[in-house]
DNA sequence: TGCAAGTTTGCAGACAGTGCAAGAATGCAA
DNA sequence: TTGCATTCTTGCACTGTCTGCAAACTTGCA
């Protein structure tokens, strides 16, 4: 989990370099030709490699295409929303999901690519939010730990508890896909981060204050 | 659109009949001995047609298996949430989505095997997710009319007005696909246009209420 | 009855993806 | 440095998806 990519022996860093390489070639045919003109032999000719080892790395086409999925914030953040309880759940959850996504900033020039082509190529898109299947359940977990920090009372009805957590997770999932294509249409800086905390504050005012018009 | 189907020409009736042969092969058939050990060949020797029509229906295994996306319910259910203007946006939106899925309950059958397929392969709920992309935008339309109705001061942003439509319609399939899993899990009864009432009210009480806890 | 339009099918072929086994590179210890 | 175990790369054969094309067939309609 998360290795220090500096010094961590001549095979690992090999490796890295090659995934490496055929992201980039992957990621810039794609960009240059189309999604559906590229195949998994052109991207290995460029990536300089045979075209089974590009399977030695990657399942499929798509995955060499979507990055991968965050991974949950350390266990201080974790427990700083799970205890917050001041405002309503969604509050701290833009910063958590900011916290998440932070990890990836290292590659910014496969970033920008990325954005790209998951802009142009919605399936893509599709794809990478499937690949988040796993961190979307441990964001459950988290959300139904605070769920039960607000109120002790819940946890003698699991059932509830978990019901309310996938909505809101779903819900939450929501406001993380209105931020990436804000961030996304926006060509300029503003860092995805920055707009996940904006559209979870949009929805807090859509949501809570619907009396207070 | 939306033929009547009972009498529209042998062609139309012959090609409906296939149609639902296939769907009705594949399902029985993944549910049977699982998603991957089951090819194109095997459904087209049950349904009784050559592998190649098959494409002629289906652009892939697996949209003979997830099923079409829903039609925007008729005009008067849109204008009646459009300008019911009491309650926050998504107070109608459960009945609204809950009519729109309701179109599809004719086929009760292929309605029941699909729904253990999509809830056994999630990689298929993604996918039938994905094809409601056409219906998202739809959506989205509907509740930017909704927006503007509530407050004819936003017509002058219709920046704003994307983004919040975009959020809103994001949050609103998060609740629909937690709807969905509900009804999912339940083997029981109830029918899927209740579950999404039921999600839709929960998304309320969890939201609106945050401080009169 | 006969023609136009739509449908089915077989065939050839591009491409994705996997299992296997041989060979090359690396890590490690003597 | 050498030798051995481990890991990585590659070629090959094979299964399966999906498309284009053209020939045969079916239905709609005059």
């Amino acid at each position: 989990m998360a290795v220090d990519h500096a010094q961590a022996g001549l095979r690992e860093r090999k490796r890295l370099a090659t995934r490496r390489a055929i992201e980039f070639a992957a990621l810039g045919l794609v960009a240059e030709k189309g999604l559906e003109r590229v195949t998994v032999d052109e991207i290995s000719r460029i990536a300089d490699i045979s075209p089974r080892t590009f399977f030695n790395y990657f399942t499929s086409k798509e995955s060499a295409l979507v990055g991968d999925a965050p991974e949950l914030p350390p266990a201080e953040a974790i427990d700083a929303y799970v205890h917050y309880s001041a405002g309503s759940v969604f509050d701290g959850l833009g910063t958590l999901l900011a916290d998440a996504t932070e990890g990836e900033s290292h590659d910014t020039e496969l970033l920008l690519l990325r954005r790209g082509l998951l802009k142009e190529y919605p399936q893509l898109f599709a794809m990478r939010m499937t690949a988040m299947r796993a961190f979307e359940e441990q964001l459950r977990e988290v959300i139904a730990l605070r769920l039960v920090a607000d109120d002790p009372h819940l946890a003698s009805d699991p059932k509830l508890v978990l019901s309310r957590s996938r909505l809101i997770t779903h819900v939450a999932f929501g406001a993380m896909k209105h931020a990436w294509s804000c961030w996304a249409d926006n060509e300029g800086g503003v860092v995805l981060s920055e707009r996940l905390k904006d559209s979870f504050a949009e929805l807090g005012r859509i949501l809570a204050p619907a009396h207070a018009t």
